[in-house]
DNA sequence: CAGCGCTTCTGTATCGATACAGTACTGGCT
DNA sequence: AGCCAGTACTGTATCGATACAGAAGCGCTG
């Protein structure tokens, strides 16, 4: 505690230069120095370097601010988040870099501010919404950034690492419609703002404002509208976060009424699995008497035999992070589109009477 | 880029002062001037003031380190480490703070050289061994700790949130001892370095490098030996990782041998799964062939009937969060110890033959 | 012995902000 | 008029390091 390179100059009567390079480039002093260097600091109770004037002086802090959804601790709930956060951290690791975690004010002017503020080297942004405006502030800092989301957002500086969603949804909404399902509920997480969970009419499915939801909720619609079943009749109900107990509230909306669906598909496989104790809570059976989907394969959704998008969320973190930390300088290599299959399990069927 | 205060402060003939005041101290300075201020430092492509300079001269960071096991990427694979991480994610986030999660190197003095380096106002410690010496680091650099460990380390900035470890475990060992078990085995994990898997000899405990598996261990051995079953007697594996894979393996060594152990008792609920997985494997159950006891209480040991010790991780980081943003001046509260209970459920039950 | 290259160390400028003391001006009160 | 308080802004010192150019010392060569 207020010891600085210069006490430590001081006492041996030596430039301060000289006992920074000590500490930060030992090849440049002989060892003796530097030893006689180090052990004057412990004497003291130096205890190095000043991270922040290091940070400031050298332009870098070894640290990747993470963004994730609104609610952090939220994130710790959802078996995908911390799937990518494990091969982030995978990849930060080996570069000895750190991860910032940085909730998210819901207020955009104050979330601005925190990303503003963050003392970081770059940025991985994660599920935010469109309308907060982070991606501006990072791109007016400088600093690059990997994104999950929005392909179309890459700049010499931002990158791009996810899946092609609205294809694999498609794919989900395909299948179920060669089923003969024409009775068909979307569970939608976060598909508005901060609204509670409930039907929602949505008229134009390309003003939502979560990337990742609104492609999800575009391709189901492509698929289905491709099988002659209109927008009009598929019952829509956002769901307020991604957890089970969501699911299976939200769940009810579609079944506890007259014209009940025949086919849920989640946006999530965490909200599925809800929607599938839901089924059972009303003595129906998933796959004979309702269809249900899922999106993600966690490793529960092959336990329960859920129909799903496989993705890798562990892979799209490591490789999140590998593109940060080892930027791609060809231009086509800056926007990463990961793999996903349909695997199709138990829990969806051929429509009821047909 | 390349805009600073000062860039603005000459676009407008003030004084860099005011800028910083537009930006930080809103009520130094008439509305007027701010908005002509933060209009012109839009104009310029000025991203506001600079985080690392902030820092530097402000004292604060507005983060806290966390310093998890020695593989960052592992720690997300372990259930209660995620929690522990939502606590402490949910306490954070009410203060705006981040938290920097910083993957420790093995090599004990590049871990050293990590924590000197990190740019944070304060640390918390979950599962770090002992002798990487980084708490010498933290407390040489004067900032506030919160550790879940060793609760003898206390001083003015140190605080600690943990459990009884060891009353915990001395509880599981009397369990097993009270159902008549004799031939027990311990599947601890890291209970030493980075060994692999395998049986191991520890004549003493007390050295064991990681203190909540070597409280544990003290907690099992005092239970075990009040019911006279000497420590000899008891089988010691070491398992290289809380994975389930490896409970599995490392219970393959207590099995698979003439004197079968009649009891298993994990160091976690994820070695106790892998474990039970290995009695199936075997053609054994859980609860009638073998005993098998847990750690930590984990949403999927409900499932399986495992008996073990409910503890809260979340709690325990929320607590940990609150402790270091609103450090409790009374000396007495800098030692918090949370509940925890034993759970008995199915996988435990009498010692075959009795 | 001048000249060269090498190692080792020094000194100053700089990174980009905030803290704090101080100045100028305004207006109200006695 | 004189004094005080309050607002709005300025100016300098400072936070604690690193970068980079340069100097000193030293051995070696021609």
């Amino acid at each position: 505690m207020g010891a600085t390179l210069q006490t430590i100059a001081d006492a041996l009567g030596v430039s301060r230069s000289t006992v920074s390079n000590a500490y930060s480039r030992p090849d440049q002093l002989s060892p003796e120095l530097r030893s006689r260097i180090l052990d004057t600091a412990r004497r003291l109770g130096y205890a190095g370097p000043n991270p922040n004037a290091r940070s400031l002086r050298s332009g870098k802090v070894g640290a990747i601010g993470v963004l994730l959804t609104a609610n952090l601790s939220l994130a710790f709930s959802d078996p995908c988040t911390v799937a990518f956060l494990r091969g982030l951290a995978a990849a930060a690791e080996r570069r000895e870099t750190s991860l910032l975690l940085i909730p998210l004010p819901k207020d955009p002017e104050a979330a601005q501010r925190v990303v503003r503020g963050a003392v970081v080297d770059a940025f991985c942004v994660y599920f935010v919404p469109d309308w907060c405006g982070v991606l501006e502030v990072i791109s007016s800092r400088g600093l690059p950034v990997v994104g999950g989301e929005d392909p179309e957002l890459i700049g010499p500086d931002q990158f791009h690492v996810g899946i092609d969603e609205r294809a694999a949804a498609r794919e989900v909404g395909t299948h179920i419609a060669n089923l003969g399902h024409r009775r068909v509920a979307i569970l939608g997480h976060w598909l508005v703002g901060n609204r509670t969970s409930g039907i929602i009419q949505v008229d134009a499915p390309e003003d939502l404002p979560y990337f990742v939801t609104r492609e999800r909720i575009l391709g189901y619609r492509e698929a289905l509208a491709a099988a002659d079943v209109p927008w009009s009749d598929v019952l829509l109900v956002n769901v307020a976060g991604s957890h089970r107990a969501e699911g299976e509230l939200a769940a009810g909306f579609a079944l506890d009424r007259g014209d009940r669906a025949t086919a849920i598909i989640a946006t999530s496989d965490v909200l599925a699995l809800g929607a599938i104790q839901a089924l059972a809570a009303r003595g129906l059976r998933a796959g004979r008497d309702v269809s249900v989907t899922g999106f993600d394969d966690i490793p529960e959704a092959a336990a329960v035999g859920l129909t799903t998008i496989r993705q890798s969320s562990e892979d799209r973190g490591r490789l999140a992070g590998e593109v940060l930390l080892d930027p791609p300088t060809d231009p086509d290599r800056r926007c990463r589109v990961l793999p996903t299959t349909l695997v199709v399990r138990a829990t969806t069927g051929p429509a009821p009477g047909l």
